[in-house]
DNA sequence: CGCATTGTTGAAATGAATCAAAACTTGTGG
DNA sequence: CCACAAGTTTTGATTCATTTCAACAATGCG
């Protein structure tokens, strides 16, 4: 089933095509939730954007989907599972800048910029559709679309300036808990959250990139917050027992 | 020339026309300098930038030019001046999000969300022009101009992404040292740079909110690199004297 | 001239990083 | 099915960067 040499590198970059038809119609499912969570598109927006999903291609954790200073060519829908777009410092300190869970787009804004300005990384294993520059192109000719592309877009610029706050502004334990708070929120969007639980596979290694803080102390935080009854987090699942405490402590509000 | 209880409060929000010929002028120059470099627009390009700025105004240092929660209205073209967007704390802090030199507009991303999430606010005197939302969608009509402006939000949102690394992974010096960096080569991009020195209006106060330092450690950084001879900062001039090593140390380097 | 803002200094407190090592998981191959 | 390797989580001790508090000097403005 694996080619062989294939182990755990983090910059592996085989890639396995997955064209059945089920794993489209996930795609295409998850990618519509994001887009139009109110449901308001009509046969043919669907019919575009399941036209638009090109190949559908399954990674393994580590794997790089997108390199710093590629051309942006194609766009990377996550299907299924976790990746980050992430910059890396001279020192070789990886900084995770956004995270991508199913639905995002892992490159937003189009060909706008000749060469990206960072990587794009799998945090699990999981797949993603690529959506060539083109057929998104083609997409913006329908006005809904567009207007939930910019939407989307708009979404994740105001992340980014929340992970500048957050990153800024917040010590430790608020600054996890909030980027808790975001993804969970971000999950329950997409449909993965089940009542206040859902899978969350990250590591506390991820976690302290994402907010500039070292594992360790992000060990002891995941610690604090257990033990004061805001979070469960075991074996891959993460439960809030206390959402608006946990929203509380974290002054987190999901944008509209 | 000034309304009664007038002061220096951060609220402030008198807006003085100023529309007269010169200024208009300037915001046009200013404005085509940043979205076309490369001095590619044709005749009818500028005329319709210039029929998209409406009003003019005149701002001092602290007001607010728009505030978090507002519906997105008008852009904000920024002439003359620094401004920036911010967010707060609950605790009352608050962080500096962006910079928005002459040439940038303040709300890019236009009307894509209901309201906006952070506020923009003077950090020095100077002035701005307002360009009504239909008229940028106007301006989105054109290619050429409808390319520049998606450029210029790219870049905008690349900064971001820089800014996230810069808070999280670097260091107290290096991190100021990118900002400054960061300033220089943006203000020299609207021909604000002569040689290596420019204006520099922005207290030690601003850069602690922008950088999520304390006042106090910006100080004794300043210092470190004033004695390092890598920057001359004094009576709101700032020079490089030597550019390269500062660049080296910030790992700084300019976007395409 | 006086008042407000900005820049500067020192000493003490603290949050978080680092280093090192052990316990625990997880997947893998024999 | 067990044993091993690799990754992940946990713990303790120590060091370091940065904050905080407090006070004072310089600067600029009305």
């Amino acid at each position: 089933m694996r080619s062989p040499g294939d182990g755990n590198a983090r910059a592996d970059n085989g890639a396995r095509l997955v064209n059945d038809i089920g794993t489209r119609l996930e795609a295409i499912s998850v990618w519509l939730r994001k887009l139009d969570p109110e449901a308001t598109f009509d046969a043919r927006d669907r019919k575009l954007l399941s036209e638009a999903v090109a190949d559908l291609h399954a990674f393994r954790a580590g794997q790089v989907l997108s390199n710093e200073g590629d051309g942006v060519g194609t766009a990377v829908l996550i299907v299924r599972g976790i990746a980050c777009r992430s910059k890396e410092t001279l020192g070789g300190r990886r900084q995770i800048i956004a995270i991508c869970l199913p639905g995002d787009l892992s490159e937003p804004g189009g060909a706008a910029l000749e060469k990206t300005d960072y990587s794009v990384q799998a945090l699990t294993a999981g797949c993603a559709a690529l959506v060539p520059a083109r057929s998104l192109r083609g997409l913006e000719k329908r006005e809904s679309i567009a207007f939930a592309l910019r939407r989307a877009e708009a979404r994740d610029n105001a992340i980014s300036r929340e992970w500048i706050l957050n990153l800024a502004a917040r010590p430790a334990k608020e600054r996890i808990a909030h980027l808790l708070c975001e993804l969970v929120s971000r999950l329950r969007q997409v449909g993965l959250v089940r009542g206040n639980a859902c899978e969350f596979p990250l590591s506390q290694q991820v976690l302290a990139e994402a907010t500039g803080l070292s594992a360790v102390h992000v060990n002891r935080i995941l610690q604090d917050l257990r033990a004061a009854g805001l979070i469960r987090l075991q074996a891959g699942k993460l439960e809030f027992p206390d959402p608006l405490r946990l929203e509380a402590l974290a002054e987190f509000s999901p944008l509209v």
